[in-house]
DNA sequence: AAGAGAGCCAACCGCACCATG
DNA sequence: GCATGGTGCGGTTGGCTCTCT
């Protein structure tokens, strides 16, 4: 593949190494040359004129007419993805769009022009980069979580493990549903989940389509939330908590999940982990040793 | 302050499909 | 029917940024 990626690039800057003397086809092949990379706001504009012109077509007459060193495919690509009227550039993915998401995959797979299509201003490459950074993590969530349950962490690496971190205890038969409908639906018959574990390959990236989906019925769970995060109830609007976050289909009590006391402070966290309160004790010793971490939900 | 690790995102590629001559 | 060019799509890459240690 890489291999591939390299002669097509070759092949593309004229770059070979037949040795031509003759200027005159080293200024024609420079004329012809094909410019990649990050477009220039020069660019941008010929581009931008053009659809205006002749409307979001003809991309590779923008070329042929010397206007621009692009291939249509990159103009199109450009315009599509950037230049696009009413694009959400720069605006991360709300609740309910990776709602959205989560839930049109499970439906269509991996159809990100399809899905782009239920999300006003998204891109068929931002579902698509949006879902590729979410399988990313998850996949290192579990390949941790399979590491620890064969080598447990230290307790000094996971008292370090404290600022701006969330703790999602997952152990290796930690079930995996493949879609939120059947999660959802799990969880309200109280049928129990069919087991998935071969959701991981040997070099730890997920199999496909798997949406990520803990089983929260035998309780060998807790959630510990950043200083920042206001509160320790998790907030099941965030897939990486309820992928299946399909408008509270999965209820969950609420109750399970107050800490004691001290564990509401302000300084909870500290506490948390100095003194583990009773929520955690009443969990299996082992249970800490199978806590994975994730980035701080500021970053999803 | 520096390095490592992770996330984000723009852009590229190959392939498939379709329209046209 | 076939060749060719244009377009759309999904997968992948690499650079930049941010956060943490």
């Amino acid at each position: 593949m890489k291999k591939k990626r390299m002669e097509g690039r070759s092949r593309y800057r004229g770059d070979g190494s037949s040795s031509s003397s003759s200027s005159k086809k080293e200024l024609a092949a420079a004329a012809t040359e094909i410019k990649k990379g990050p477009w220039r706001a020069e660019e941008d504009e010929v581009l931008v004129n053009h659809v205006h012109e002749h409307g979001p077509r003809d991309w590779s007459s923008l070329r042929s007419k010397g206007l621009l060193r692009r291939t249509g495919k990159s103009c199109r690509l450009r315009w599509v993805n950037k230049l696009r009227p009413n694009l959400k550039n720069g605006c991360k993915f709300s609740a309910d769009e990776e709602r959205i998401v989560i839930e049109m995959q499970a439906e269509f797979g991996n159809k990100w022009a399809r899905i782009a299509t239920f999300l006003p201003g998204r891109t068929d490459n931002d579902v698509k980069n949006f879902w590729s950074s979410r399988q990313k993590r998850l996949a290192r969530i579990l390949r941790a979580q399979a590491s620890a349950s064969s080598s447990p962490a230290s307790a000094s690496t996971r008292v370090r493990r404290k600022k701006k971190e969330l703790f999602l205890p997952l152990s290796h038969d930690t079930p995996l549903v493949d879609n939120p409908s059947t999660c959802a639906a799990n969880h309200r018959d109280d049928s129990s989940y069919s087991m998935n574990n071969d959701a991981v390959t040997d070099d730890g990236n997920l199999t496909q389509p798997h949406v990520f989906c803990p089983d929260f019925s035998n309780l060998q769970l807790g959630f510990h939330f950043g200083i920042e995060n206001q509160g320790f109830l998790p907030s099941f609007d965030n897939p990486i908590f309820n992928p299946a976050a399909n408008g509270g289909q999965f209820s969950m009590d609420a109750a399970l999940f107050q800490p004691p006391g001290g564990c509401l402070s302000t300084t909870m966290e500290e506490k948390f982990i100095a003194e583990p309160c009773i929520f955690m004790e009443d969990l299996p010793n082992t249970t800490s040793d199978r806590f994975e971490h994730l980035p701080s939900p500021s970053r999803w």
